[in-house]
DNA sequence: CAGTTTTTGAGGTACGTAAATCAGAAATTC
DNA sequence: GAATTTCTGATTTACGTACCTCAAAAACTG
């Protein structure tokens, strides 16, 4: 049988309680007696219920999610899983509150943040944006002692407690190796679109990309950044131009949204001179387009991984317990039509 | 507050009993009852509060892994990975067995299964081997109604509940994928080497492997597969073997353990002639040989998330509930030195 | 309508831990 | 050695659900 705190009592001579003020670092305890106690607590391999722990604590979670409102396939398939993951954690516990706010407007995002501090939820995730007043709103969180993660954006160096995403400058460095062994060393010319270069996501994949192409592949030129904002139509007409502007294109990095747009553009172009095509996210357009050829390689971020990573990190931030760091480590995932889920 | 079963009788104007009786699926209520329960719990949104229950149930879930005592780096990895899991888990009520058999001896595995009917435990996990035998001793215990999930390796279409690993056919097709595309389509020649042709697994990537090569890269020519025993020496010496008398073999895939061996017979190969390398499972030696360039690109699946896996997906059957299925779906990695983690 | 069966109510105990109270013991201080 | 402070023990209640018993009410049966 499992031993119970009544084991540990009995085992090591001592009262309920006393074992009680030691499993909660409790004041009131000799320095002996405490070592009596901890000795019969590894000596029975005695390791707290957390079920009956959590029951008789009483304690809910209340945590607060907020996102931005964006339109695009992967924040609306994050809310999804949100809204699916709150249904389940609700069993456990929790109350997941989901607060939508603009996109791309720090200001709401401090607004947000701040009217946090009212609910006292037990931890907050957010879509970080990178910018000062959100870095100064964070510290006051993290002065109040509330858990908070970053999702899907960090903010590096903030007083965030874990950031569930992908490492964007790795996710870059990938597309970058497989677009000069796809390409195969050979010179040749490629474009990058972006969303915009001032969300941090963008711009460290963005680095990465070209850094490898620098190292390991300088006989590939990139041209200037398109920001298409991650706006399929304007992506569908950067994209279109610089094809018909540049006819040498032999490769394309979408490495933010609004790939519909780019797929279009793509469709409209002789497949004999279809570039080699690298983009970001599995979503509906990018799965179909991987499948008939007109996207070679999608790297995706799980956001339902990403979410319940979020929620186990928040648990366990308000609980006081460590994380398990190889279990909340978001991966890249590199999707070829050949393994495509 | 969140509803209790207190709220639930008091709303539908019921005893406690009766509210117990519904929830719990038990007998002796009348159709309309019934519903005016199902109607206050619906109302009033209660769930379940899981961790009272397991309290109440004083349930603990005996579980059995069976593990082949192979010493490749990633079965030792799936060891320690699940040892980690045994100590965490027995904090949620779970107790794991962990039963080691010879590797690749179907006997033995039959007879560490037949063993478990005694044990009647909640749950078996175990690294499948395709053979007859298996799976009648799969069939019995299934038809005692013991979940059962198969590890790494699995017996489609027998009666286990599940199967905690990746789909190795897709892994083959994107292995074949990427080193079409690395070596660019020119006509070349491409070793294969494998642990056992009488492993499911292994079977599963050369032929999705091959099936890739003759639709895409009709250019690439494999020689006859190498059987390495996933034994690093005979690896080494087999690989070192074909290097020399077929000094044109342009790229390797490595689809079993073993890798050692492979690395060993590269390192001693020039630079220059150094074939494109594709091989499996990220070990401190493949990861090594990945940054240093001697291999390419690692597919990898991560022992890790197959143990945590297997453990939700018993405790879920045990349970009678359901499991998550994007959850528990395990990824192939795609490691270049660029994105290992 | 009496007898039988089914349904329901009321109440209790148990699970393992948290948290509190209060009295008594031990250690420390002056 | 008395007074004070610091520890410790014993006991109790609570958390929300499961499961049990027993009696009473209601619904059927012939």
């Amino acid at each position: 049988m499992k031993p119970t705190v009544h084991d540990i009592a009995r085992s090591a001579g001592v009262s309920l309680a006393t074992v009680d003020r030691v499993l909660n670092g409790r004041p009131g305890v000799r320095r002996v007696t405490r070592q009596k106690v901890e000795g019969a607590i590894a000596e029975l391999g005695y390791v707290r219920d957390v079920a009956a722990a959590n029951l008789a604590k009483g304690r809910t979670y209340a945590f607060t999610f907020i996102l931005p409102a964006n339109d695009n396939s992967f924040m609306l398939g994050l809310g999804d899983e949100l809204r699916g993951a709150v249904v389940r954690s609700s069993a456990e516990r929790m109350q997941i509150r989901i607060v939508n706010i603009p996109p791309f407007d720090p200001g709401a995002l401090v607004a947000a943040l701040e009217a946090e501090f009212d609910g006292r939820p037990a931890g907050i995730a957010f879509v970080a944006i990178d910018a000062p007043e959100v870095r100064a709103a964070v510290e006051r969180l993290a002065a109040a002692g509330i858990p908070m993660v970053t999702l899907v954006s960090d903010l590096p160096e903030a007083a965030r407690d874990h950031y569930a995403g992908i490492d964007n400058m790795a996710a870059g460095r990938t597309a970058g190796s497989l677009m000069g062994r796809f390409l195969a060393g050979a010179p040749a010319t490629v474009a990058v679109v972006a969303g915009s270069m001032l969300v941090r996501d963008h711009r460290e994949r963005l680095e990465g990309f070209s850094a490898v192409l620098q190292e390991q592949f300088p006989g590939l030129a990139t041209l200037p950044v398109l920001e298409g904002r991650d706006d399929p139509v304007l992506v569908e007409a950067l994209v279109g131009k610089a094809l018909n502007e540049t006819p040498d294109i032999r490769g394309i990095y979408s490495l933010g949204a609004g790939n519909r747009g780019l797929i279009q553009a793509l469709r409209s172009v002789g497949s004999l001179r279809r570039p080699m095509v690298i983009a970001h996210e599995l979503t509906a357009f990018t799965r179909q387009a991987l499948s008939d050829g007109t996207i070679d390689a999608v790297l995706n971020q799980d956001a339902g991984h990403e979410v319940r990573s979020a929620i186990r990190v928040l648990k366990a931030k308000a609980d006081g317990l460590p994380v398990i760091a190889a279990q909340e480590r978001i991966r890249i995932d590199i999707f070829l039509k050949d393994n495509l889920p």
